[in-house]
DNA sequence: CCAGACGTTGTT
DNA sequence: GTCTGG
DNA sequence: CCAGACGTTGTT
DNA sequence: GTCTGG
């Protein structure tokens, strides 16, 4: 198990900063083994990403302006579970007359697959990462390369082993982390300030 | 041929 | 690296 | 994705 | 409204 950087920098990306900007948090499952940036490492280079559950946001247009609700998403066994994942890894190209010794420092990266969203998720998003079972797993890994990669597993979970809950919208906030993201403040509770 | 892209989600 | 668009 | 910025001159 | 940063 590795530490990688969340969002897959492509082993042609000429410079980090010309990458800056691109979405690669997640993968498509429909047209994977085609896209430049895909065929690649779904060929050959596959991971497991495990997470205890994550969050999605639903949109609310039952008033004028558009508000979103955070849910949490986990599994009913509240066990941890697998993402299907692809990484890559790159390093600065080298520049001619550069030093072939010079210490290479490569970066690993990864992404999420996301497939259609299944009938408990379909509530509230159209997506949804892809979450492999643990039967699965070896069959996802497998470096073999003489065989076609097993797309057929990149597929919507089964929607009765897993459980929604509203929660605390300070999670839309990347600064704010811990377990009270997952303490949904009381309904309906309008703002103080609202009088 | 060379230059430029290479990706996703959501929202209207 | 490899494909697409001009 | 969501949150937060969205600007200039001059000074250190 | 739209772009950038996290």
């Amino acid at each position: 198990m590795v530490l990688a950087r969340w969002g897959l920098v492509p082993f042609f990306a000429k410079s980090l900063a010309d990458f800056k900007g691109f979405s690669t948090f997640n993968a498509r499952a429909e047209g994977i083994t085609t896209a430049a940036t895909w065929r690649g490492p779904v060929k050959s280079r596959r991971c497991l990403v495990p997470v205890d559950g994550f969050y999605e946001w639903k949109a609310l247009d039952d008033s004028r302006k558009p508000k979103k609700q955070p849910f949490a998403i986990s599994l009913k066994t509240d066990e941890p579970m697998a993402f299907a994942g692809l990484w890559d890894a790159w390093k600065e190209p080298k520049l001619k007359g550069e030093s072939l010794h010079t210490a290479d420092t490569w970066l690993q990266s990864f992404s999420i697959i996301t497939t259609e969203a299944n009938e408990i998720m379909a509530n509230i998003h159209t997506r949804m990462p892809v979450i492999l079972r643990q039967r699965d797993w070896a069959e996802w890994l497998d470096r073999d390369l003489e065989k076609s990669p097993p797309i057929h597993l990149l597929r919507p979970y089964d929607s009765d082993e897993m459980q929604l809950a509203p929660c605390n919208p300070m999670v839309g906030n990347v600064k704010n982390n811990g377990a009270e993201m997952l303490e949904c403040p009381a309904p309906d509770t309008p703002p103080l300030n609202s009088a």
